[in-house]
DNA sequence: GCCAACGTTGGC
DNA sequence: GCCAACGTTGGC
């Protein structure tokens, strides 16, 4: 299972809802460690704590799963793009991305500081020093813990 | 807006 | 391969 990050500003879980078939592709990673996650780990039906960060309140607000395993992320092929890298080649794309689809919201939002102060969640990588990853994996009893705050079941 | 922590780049 | 300079993340 995972966590993933999202700047509410950018794109919000009540935009991935919208979304059609609430549902899109998780493009513009460019993080190697990120990457490798989602090329190599992130398996189909995986479920995903869908956090937003950078924001008044950060904290999980909704379940998400993956619907599509990893395929090159095409952002970075394009000039225009914020994401382009013109490193990356259609032979050699470097950057990938999955598809991610809403479950639910968070009935609780359940924020970055409930969060620290719940003892069985303070070895989550979300609240370790330093760390910034944008696609992290959360154990099985993290996430149900996270569930259990944020009042929903899975 | 500040800034600590981290990641990446590129000269040497 | 080292490391200084720079860019980014993200909480506060």
């Amino acid at each position: 299972m995972w966590l993933i990050k999202s700047e509410p500003d950018v794109f919000s879980f009540e935009n991935l809802m919208k979304s059609p078939k609430s549902t899109t592709c998780w493009h513009g990673v460019r993080n190697y460690q990120a990457r490798n996650y989602m090329r190599d780990e992130m398996k189909l039906g995986d479920l995903v704590l869908y956090y937003h960060s950078n924001c008044d309140v950060p904290g999980v607000v909704g379940i998400a799963k993956v619907v599509k395993e990893s395929y090159p992320d095409a952002t970075a092929f394009e000039k225009k793009s914020d994401y382009f890298d013109p490193k990356a080649t259609k032979e050699n794309p470097r950057w990938f991305m999955v598809d991610v689809q809403a479950v639910a919201p968070m009935k609780q939002h359940v924020s970055l500081e409930d969060i620290k102060k719940n003892s069985k969640l303070s070895q989550m990588k979300l609240v370790q020093k330093g760390s910034r990853l944008s696609v992290q994996p959360v154990t099985e009893s993290e996430f149900q813990e996270i569930c259990k705050m944020g009042k929903v079941n899975f």
